[in-house]
DNA sequence: GACGCGTATTCTATCGATAAAATCTCTCGA
DNA sequence: TCGAGAGATTTTATCGATAGAATACGCGTC
């Protein structure tokens, strides 16, 4: 992504910046699900004017992370049971093709960064606040070398919803599983090609961390 | 869809407005793909000021239908044969999962639904005016029954990324096949639940289509 | 003590104006 | 003839103000 880099370089613009910002509020649960979104307020919190917040909702709203009330104004989108199943599901069948095209797709150089990606994922303890990148970073690698950017990003949009889950409920425990070992393994099938067996585990990983998320949520 | 319900009673906001009445140029090909797209000029064209056009710029852009330049506004998402072709690939991946999942979980309504849409395209002959549209409505009939909103969506929004190709090429013309059989071989395979046969002819007519718009394009 | 209605207040949606940035144009010099 | 550069012009990004909705509040009534 060269934008990244012009991003930096040039002063970003206004409406970009409070688009960042107000992307990672969501993703961390600084704005909670359901939480309105008033104008004013986002302004002054973000030293701007009402413009740039409002195109930046506007964006944000079309990527799914705020809902837009007809003439109520914008809230953070809504949490539910109900939505992250979906979502679960959504990513699941996702991924499958995703996954898929990666494995059949990957030269060398993906390989290597699967396996630095995995290295250092395996280096943490989730305790540790690295641990989120890392994670997002092993997954990203996985499906790195899909041919599609289009279905590449779709599947970061849905990551990104999938990460407001993990704020909501970021205390829960995984008794009696190892995520690690998880890990491990879809690593190994991917660089081994075995794409079934590498799908399977994908979404057996995600099935079953959603299983424990949906407990927590259930619970709040 | 409530949403459209809504918008049809209620006054739309300007913003909404304009929204749909770009979206709606871009995909006719009004607003050529790569075009520039000034503020001001929107404004006047649409009967607005510049804010409700920018918001809705602002969301276009991240559906994708409009590209923004760091300080240098808007233009048309530019088309070009190798966007064409990943969107292609895109599609035909993502809908291999989208269809299977709606012939896995379809119920008698869906069958009957997708018989109607069938029958529908079936009696219009390409040229009618009606027969885009009609050509849609299968398209979508056939998804329909997936269970996850959100990839159904995804769906959309590729399908509408696609037919801003075709009013760049509307006069194309298909020598030598009968669109009308591959419909009707889709529909069969979808009611008789054989995912994967339905698949594969979903695919193939996809990706001769992408033929011939293909070599349209490249003449251009 | 709860409900409904009219008013006060808060927010949203939208406009018009403006500074800063980018692009175009025209002139001058090699 | 071509290219560089100063200046004029266009366009963007952003602000502050304002009309119109929506919501909250308080009062009187049953």
């Amino acid at each position: 992504m060269q934008a990244n880099i012009d991003e930096s370089l040039a002063t970003p613009s206004l409406t970009a910046q409070v688009h960042r910002r107000l992307r990672d509020d969501l993703l961390r649960g600084v704005l909670a699900p359901g939480a309105k979104l008033k104008v004013q307020a986002l302004a002054e919190s973000y030293g701007a004017g009402a413009s740039p917040v409002r195109e930046a909702l506007s964006s944000l709203a079309a990527e799914g992370l705020v809902e837009r009330l007809d003439s109520r104004g914008f809230r953070a989108a809504p949490a539910s049971v109900a939505d992250f199943d979906e979502l679960v599901r959504a990513r699941c069948w996702l991924e499958e093709v995703v996954l898929r095209e990666s494995l059949l797709a990957g030269d060398p150089a993906w390989e290597e960064a699967l396996v630095v990606a995995h290295w250092r994922l395996k280096r943490l303890i989730r305790a540790d606040p690295a641990w989120e990148g890392a994670h997002a970073a092993f997954h990203q690698a996985l499906l790195a070398a899909c041919p599609s950017p289009t279905l590449r990003g779709m599947a970061e949009t849905l990551r990104e919803r999938a990460e407001r889950y993990r704020a909501v409920a970021k205390s829960v425990a995984y008794p009696g599983r190892d995520v690690a070992a998880e890990h491990a393994a879809i690593a190994e099938a991917a660089l081994a090609r075995e794409v079934p067996r590498a799908v399977a585990l994908l979404q057996e990983h995600y099935r079953s961390t959603a299983a424990f998320l949906r407990e927590a949520l259930a619970k709040r």
